[in-house]
RNA sequence: UGGGGUGUAGCCAAGUGGUAAGGCAGCGGCCUUUGGAGCCGCCACUCCCAGGUUCGAAUCCUGGCACCCCAGCCA
């Protein structure tokens, strides 16, 4: 990287920690941390986060954590922690052995309960959730105070303990901060630290029976950590007020809550409920079904976390409201895959060729290069022979205009091979196109002096004896609409499912080399897209492709256009 | 209607009083044995609107408008 592209543009979020450490706000220290609830698989909008986050720390010479922000054990499992430290390390932050759990720290927090219960800043509250509700006030009214608020210190230190040792039923009693039932915002109205929970903790097992609430458990984590900047998104900075509240009354170490906007893209859900949801009613496969918008769906189509990286960066950090055209994410992975793809043949629906005047039985090996961009990837050899497969697409009986490709009485170049000409069209009794009989030009063979005449199209081909059959999956975008949740009265975003959005083909033709395929190994397919290896499904000499993104298509666009017209 | 935020191109996004970067998308052209890639060019007389300050305003001031978030014992 450059000087110059080093000190290319900052975000906001590095404004104001430069201005920091001009400062010394932080004694030079730079501490950022990744803080997911293990309730569910992490997804694009995650992968933005952890890129900031880690990023900055990198950047700026700090530290980096991984802390689960596990406090509401009703919601948890050790399922999602796991696929999250596993998705942390795939898009490539790395927290080195800080793996911290906020429930580690329920001890300090209940001291720090009775601190304030103590200094007359907490109180047990009898009220029900209800009752609770009824007197929070509206956004325009005040509250109501709660006639627990002035129970004696005595009292309250002694519920509390009781609380936690489990003497009371779930929703029976909280504790609760006292700061103002009529404040403006309305999250300082009282907030619950503690809410009654009998339930078992993924990690604490039964220890617990109270658990804090987010608001009073972050900013301590924060704050027991050690982090510097505690960076969110926009839906907190209502709760930065209590942040600052908590940590202030405590008199402990102050880290500085900062909120971005959350990641937004065109033509998908990012709804950790929604999400779950598409799982539960099998919408799709699961979880790291290529189509999710997951941290392992994107895995599993065949992205690389590079590219999500690249992404990332691309699109800026800001506190705008945002929907990112998912072209961009397209992009940026046909952007790496185009210089670092090996390329390949491989027919996706076959039709087959048959060169009337080329020699029965005879075989030839032709060069064809891995990688136009990259010229250390070197050539391979394929087979040519009399009989071979194109791509259905590829022919036209009645070509439109502007239509380069084969059809009767036209040439067209074989890749790496020869021009041929279509002579004839065979079909069965229902007009179906089954073979296609073409004739070869021996003197234009690819490398040969004479292969210099230019004919409109080149396409690619499989040799048919030669022929590896494999599975591909071609995916599309999961929603039919820009905005999956802009629906019609009556309707969710699950009528906007595409209903195409996943095609399996079965009958593919693949060039030899692509029987050895390893799982999560990916190709351009030539003229068609990139290609990954299922890491799931595919076996050497059984592969199983998924197609990641397609090439750019002008043809298409110019057939739109023209069917437009 | 209380409070907290945000408005720069179709989508992102720089810009911090000196005359609108960049990327994606799109549109032309060149090149091409991938209709891919690459290359060249075009794409905001104007920054949500209206006033004001100033020699000069996207940037400062005043007043509007639009959109997002908040009334879980979720995070």
């Amino acid at each position: 990287m450059s000087i110059d592209e080093k000190e290319e543009k900052k975000d906001f979020i590095r404004e104001i920690i430069d201005e920091d450490l001009k400062t010394n706000k932080f004694q030079g220290r730079i501490h950022t941390r990744f803080p997911p609830e293990p309730n569910g698989y992490l997804h694009i909008g995650h992968a933005k986060s952890i890129n900031l986050n880690y990023g900055i720390a990198k950047q700026y010479g700090g530290k980096f954590n991984m802390r689960f922000d596990d406090t509401n054990p009703s919601k948890e499992e050790q399922e999602y922690v796991d696929s999250i430290v596993d998705d942390v390390r795939w898009i490539g932050g790395d927290f080195e052995d800080r793996l911290l759990y906020a429930s580690d720290y329920f001890d300090k927090m209940y001291e720090w309960a009775v601190q304030l219960i103590k200094a007359g800043k907490a109180y047990v509250c009898d009220l029900s959730g209800d009752e609770i509700r009824d007197t929070r006030g509206t956004l325009t009214e005040p509250g109501k105070d709660s006639p627990y608020r002035n129970r004696s210190i005595e009292e309250n230190l002694d519920l509390f303990e009781r609380m936690r040792k489990g003497e009371f039923p779930n929703g029976s009693k909280t504790l609760r901060a006292k700061i103002d039932m009529a404040a403006p915002n309305v999250n300082l109205r009282d907030p619950i630290m503690y809410r009654i929970l009998h339930e078992s903790h993924h990690r604490q097992g039964d220890k617990w029976c109270v658990y804090p609430m987010y608001d009073w458990a972050h900013g301590l984590e924060d704050s027991i950590e050690g982090i510097t900047h505690s960076i969110c998104t926009l839906e907190f900075e209502n709760h930065r007020p209590l942040y600052d509240w908590f940590i202030d009354q405590l008199g402990i170490y102050h880290p500085q809550q900062i909120e971005f906007a959350r990641l937004n893209l065109t033509y998908t859900i990012v709804s950790k409920r929604k999400l779950l949801q598409l799982v539960q009613e099998k919408h799709v496969s699961g979880w790291d079904d290529p189509r999710m918008p997951t941290i392992v769906g994107f895995r599993r189509r065949g992205y690389t976390s590079e590219s999500i990286k690249v992404f990332c960066d691309k699109i800026g950090i800001s506190k705008k409201d945002s929907i990112i055209d998912v072209a961009m994410l397209e992009w940026s992975i046909r952007e790496e895959l185009n210089k670092t793809a090996q390329r390949a043949n491989a027919v996706l629906n076959p039709v087959k060729v048959i060169l009337t005047n080329y020699p029965e039985g005879q075989v030839e090996e032709l060069q064809a290069v891995n990688n136009p961009e990259d010229e250390s990837a070197g050539t391979r050899i394929v087979p040519f022979s009399r009989e071979m497969y194109i791509e259905q697409e590829d022919f036209r009986e009645v070509p439109p205009p502007k239509y380069f490709r084969l059809s009767p009485g036209k040439e067209v170049r074989l890749r790496y091979a020869y021009i041929i000409k279509c002579e004839k069209v065979i079909k069965d009794d229902k007009g179906n196109i089954i073979e296609l009989h073409c004739t070869y030009d021996p003197t234009s063979k690819s490398g040969t002096p004479t292969a210099n005449r230019k004919v409109k199209a080149t396409i690619h081909w499989v040799s048919a004896p030669h022929a590896v059959s494999a599975e591909v999956r071609l995916y599309d975008r999961l929603f039919l609409k820009e905005n999956p949740d802009e629906t019609e009265e009556g309707k969710t975003f699950l009528d906007n499912i595409n209903p195409n959005s996943l095609q399996v083909l079965t009958q593919c033709k693949l060039e030899p080399m692509l029987g050895a395929a390893k799982p999560g190994e990916r190709f351009q397919f030539e003229r068609m897209g990139y290609f990954c290896a299922d890491i799931k499904d595919s076996k050497p000499g059984a592969p199983v492709f998924n197609r990641v993104v397609t090439l750019k298509d002008t043809w298409a666009k110019i057939e739109q256009k023209d069917i437009k017209r």
